[in-house]
Formats: structure tokens, C-alpha cells, sequence
DNA sequence: CCGTTATCTTGACTCATTCCAGAAAACCTG
DNA sequence: CAGGTTTTCTGGAATGAGTCAAGATAACGG
């Protein structure tokens, strides 16, 4: 809540604005992830590691789970991949995954506001988010059919 | 009143029909899915014992896989959560799933076909499939905040 | 009934992530 | 800016979901 103006300040700040201690590895995560969006904690480790050497695989965590439960990060969990994260948590927006190289982008809300799309018959749920994932073939993939593909076939 | 063609067959002209040898733990895991949607391999496996005493875990995710890339099956993979399979095929449905108790139901397409949501902008993706999961609270889980649900039985 | 080949069994193994206990660092307080 | 709390980080073990591999077994076409 109230934290639209956050993704504008500096990790710090961020930090500081949602009661979280200011460590060297938080800056580092968030900084590393406004430049690389959609990272795998294992990338965003590596990342890290190259400018503060010695950081350990659960400081990451420790750190991307704290951070998204602070909503300074999203976490996003395409199937069959390891969680993604990005520092855009502001608006409901969704992802473009493709099936050959895993490159995700973002696309914009469908409609503009959580949870964005009303499902057609809700059964009795209270829906506080839809969550979308186009799947299909980055333009490189889609460009170059030769190169070996994963089994999943797309009519 | 599930899915056209296959998906009214019985499991074992279902398995032929696609070219799949029927073995008994094929028939097992097809029909104990038939009358327990969206259930985790493990839910599965626990199901199928009850019938078939003995049927080892590798066999269980081995009919699973065949039968998804068959198109028998289909796997759902909601974030943070182990995946579940169900039968209906042919359409493609959504799901609404409870942040509490897990319970995950069908919704039918928002539009009605695959991709049956175009993303606002799709950078160059080809895209074949939008998936859609509701996220949020479930009749009983929202009417009694305290207490922890469990989902449906598994007998 | 036989042979071929798909499928199942057993058991080791991977990967992503979490749990744990103790050490270190942040930040409130004086 | 020293002291005390409390949060966070380290290192290592552990977990859950699923896969890999090698050999045994069973389907099914002939």
C-alpha cells in the first residue's frame, strides 16, 4: 500500500521507506535487479557476488523474500521455471514468456487494475489478483525453427 | 460435457487412441483423475495405491508425463505449488485458486479460444497459449479467516 | 507363443529453496 | 559513540518435487 513514488527512489530509501535494515547485500540485490528484470536468484546471486564479493545463497534469499513480502519485488514463478523477480510491483502487470529461451518481458494490464479481469463465474471466491502468462516464441526463436526445442509441441 | 472427442472415451481407448500402450497404472491414474481434478502427483500416487497396491512413485510422474505430452492430460502449475493435473483438454479453461487452502477450480476462457487474450503489445512473441490463474480467497476460507482449511478429501 | 520395445522398479541424484544455530552487523538509546 | 537489542548474514544440513539410469517386466503385433 501506499508505495506507488517507491519504485522512483534509491534502494536505500526503498529500504528505509518499508522499516527493512539497509545491508550491503540488499542494495546490491536491488540494484542489480533495475538493470536485469525477470533474474532467477541464482543470477541475481551471481550478479552480486561480482561487486561484493562473498555472499552467501541465503543472504539472497533471506533478501528476496523480505523484500517481497515488503513489496519492493515481485515475484513471478513461470511453470517449470525457478522464481523470477523485478523491481516493478506498482501496477498489475503480466508476463511474455518464451517456451524455447525463457526470455520473459513485461505486457502491460489487460485491463489496467487488479485484479484486472473478472473470471466468468467465480464460484464463491474472493479473486484479488489475475495473474497472466502469454506463452509462446521470442522473435529470435520464432526466427530460427532449426535450433533443437524443448518437447512441449504448440499446435 | 468435459471435452470433445477423447475426453468421452473410457482411459483405455483414450490411451489407444493416441498410441500409448494401457498398462494398469495408466488406467488407474487416468480414472482416479477423472473424479479428482487438479490433484498433485502425490495425491495421485496415493489414490492409485488404494487400487493397485504397489505402484512405484517413478511410474506415477512416468504416466503422468506421457499422458500431458499426449494431450491426455494437462499440467497446471500454480506458483508455489507442486503441479496438478486434470483431464480436461480440449478447451482451454482457467483456474481459480485458494491462497489458503489450495482448493483450485475451472473457470471457462474469458474469451473462449486459445490464445483467448491478446497482450497489449507482444513485442514480436508468437504467441499460442495465455494462462490465467485467479488468485484469492475460496468460499470457505474467506466465511472463517481463523481457522486453517484443509482441502478436499483424498480417498 | 515369441520377440520387440515400451513401461515399470529401485535407488541414486539434481535443483531450487528452506531450516537451523551461531556470528556479525544495523540501529535505537543514552 | 558505547551498549544493548534485534535483525540479518554465514555455513551447513535438510527438504520436496521431480528426473536419470540400468535392469526387470509386461504389452502387443506377428
Amino acid at each position: 500500500m501506499m508505495n506507488q513514488g517507491l519504485g522512483r527512489l534509491e534502494p536505500r530509501e526503498q529500504l528505509r521507506a518499508v522499516g527493512l535494515r539497509v545491508t550491503a547485500p540488499r542494495l546490491a540485490v536491488l540494484d542489480w535487479l533495475t538493470t536485469h528484470p525477470h533474474a532467477t536468484a541464482d543470477q541475481i546471486a551471481a550478479g552480486v557476488r561480482e561487486r561484493l564479493d562473498s555472499v552467501s545463497t541465503q543472504a539472497i534469499y533471506d533478501v528476496l523474500n523480505a523484500c517481497t513480502k515488503a513489496k519492493l519485488l515481485r515475484r513471478i514463478e513461470p511453470a517449470g521455471h525457478p522464481a523470477r523477480f523485478e523491481t516493478r510491483t506498482a501496477d498489475n502487470h503480466h508476463h511474455l514468456v518464451c517456451r524455447r529461451c525463457d526470455r520473459t518481458e513485461d505486457v502491460d494490464c489487460v485491463v489496467g487494475f487488479a485484479p484486472c479481469l473478472e473470471p466468468s463465474s467465480a464460484l464463491g471466491f474472493v479473486v484479488d489478483e489475475a495473474e497472466v502468462v502469454f506463452w509462446g516464441l521470442c522473435p529470435a526463436c520464432a526466427a530460427n525453427p532449426s535450433a533443437r526445442q524443448n518437447e512441449e509441441t504448440y499446435t
